[in-house]
DNA sequence: TCTGGGGTCCTAGGACCC
DNA sequence: TCTGGGGTCCTAGGACCC
């Protein structure tokens, strides 16, 4: 059997832990640069606001109801993330953190247990340890085991947030109430394509023929069948290291000079140098894009990105910054409003496993300083940077409504009154 | 004025090898 | 008239996830 185990509407529940005065009232979470709505309360979504609307459109809306909005925070997030997961990790051997919600726990040998009684006992831990309420489904599958939490969630009172599927009659049933649309693993286009030859529910969906499912959907789409049958084929997955990694931002404002826009650049080249030190790899390539504003059809359009290679791989914010440099040269436009841009660095290796090259090779002294840069960031708050960032930071990301960094920061502890 | 930021996997087709 | 059979690697694009 299979757990899932998942928040309930994740970013608005950490504003409440330290801020319980927002219970029962509705809760946005905005995302970078406070655009859109990113995380709901059950109020708020009670209260009609929709997933991904920008905030200035539903400013009006927001106000009328006296619905709390909330800039994100993601070191608050990613900290009682952390906590949640590590109390989950004590319920099974095995697990894999699938998001920063959400955990699958493999119960093999549970056959003893009362599995709904299990899940409840999480529920009610967590609770107890975070102020976090999570919701839990349990089934065969890890597919099933989603559909599971969908109905936990869906029926609170009945289920009081775990709910186990595992007859053939709970199963069909389960599989039944389940729309084509939100089975994990089919989005819009499979949905939309599988609605027009009336497949509604994924009951439905398990009752294709392989070769229709194999044809249309690709093997992801077979195995994706098969689990949802009840046949596992999903298995939990190793927590791999990444094989990508990207910083990409909207810029607070468009920009049109190229010097700005190099600045930034250099800044996310710094950042996405940093993550890839983080988990001790290295890349060979790095793809650099940039976009005029997508939503300005009144102003010219350009897209364009370039994949840079590095001379040898590398780590190092400075080696990356200048391979990044000249493939920003080579796709800036003058004359465009840019609102956004960023870097993906790809074919990562592990740091310990470099393919060196016989004439040039990363000067030896980066690594020392690399670490030292990163060492004395990690104490005095990002000051040591490269001559080509943000030395000056005129710009700021529009962060009206954040919280504190309660858990990770001494001088942002929450205070008690007396 | 204002519209997020990350990731994964699979397939087809082109270029190349023997 | 008629032109093999087996591979690999890479990339772009399309689907999906949170």
């Amino acid at each position: 059997m299979f757990a899932l185990i998942d928040c309930n509407n994740f970013y608005a529940s950490c504003e409440r832990v330290f801020n319980p005065n927002l219970n029962g009232q509705p809760v946005v979470v905005l995302s970078n640069n406070d655009g859109c709505v990113i995380a709901r309360s059950n109020e708020a979504k009670a209260l009609g606001i929709p997933m991904g609307a920008p905030a200035f459109k539903i400013k009006e809306l927001l106000r009328q109801h006296n619905i709390h909005v909330f800039s994100s925070n993601y070191a608050l997030y990613g900290d009682i993330s952390a906590r949640v997961m590590n109390i989950l990790g004590n319920y099974s051997p095995e697990l894999e953190v699938y998001s920063i919600d959400e955990i699958f726990l493999k119960l093999e040998g549970f056959d003893l247990f009362d599995l709904t009684e299990y899940g409840l006992k999480m529920i009610e831990v967590v609770k107890r340890s975070t102020g976090i309420p999570i919701s839990v489904g349990i089934a065969p599958t890890k597919s099933m085991a989603k559909v599971a939490n969908k109905i936990a969630k869906k029926f609170p009172a009945r289920t009081r947030g775990a709910y186990v599927i595992q007859t053939p009659d709970q199963i069909e049933k389960g599989l039944k109430w389940t729309q084509i649309g939100d089975v994990w693993g089919i989005g819009r286009q499979y949905a939309k394509k599988l609605q027009n030859i009336q497949v509604f529910n994924a009951w439905q969906f398990t009752n294709l023929p392989d070769e229709y499912v194999r044809k249309e959907m690709s093997v992801v789409g077979l195995r994706l069948k098969r689990d949802l049958s009840g046949e596992p084929t999903l298995d939990l997955e190793e927590v791999a290291k990444k094989k990508n990694i990207a910083v990409t931002r909207s810029f607070e404002r468009m920009y049109t000079d190229f010097e700005d826009i190099r600045e930034r650049i250099a800044t996310y080249a710094g950042k996405v140098s940093y993550k890839l030190r983080k988990q001790n790899s290295c890349c060979k390539l790095a793809y650099i894009f940039l976009h005029t504003n997508v939503h300005r059809d009144d102003l010219a359009q350009y897209h364009n990105g370039i994949t840079v290679q590095m001379p040898y791989e590398t780590n190092s914010s400075l080696v990356i910054t200048k391979a990044v440099m000249t493939g920003l040269k080579r796709i800036y436009k003058e004359g465009y409003h840019y609102k956004k841009a960023g870097i993906i660095v790809m074919g990562l290796t592990p740091d310990t496993q470099k393919q060196l090259t016989f004439f040039y090779n990363e000067d030896p002294r980066h690594k020392a300083l690399m670490q030292t840069i990163d060492k004395l960031n990690q104490n005095c708050f990002d000051q040591v940077k490269l001559g080509a960032q943000d030395l000056k930071k005129v710009w700021k990301m529009q962060q009206n409504h954040l919280s504190r960094r309660y858990s990770t920061r001494l001088t942002e502890v929450i205070e008690v009154k007396v």
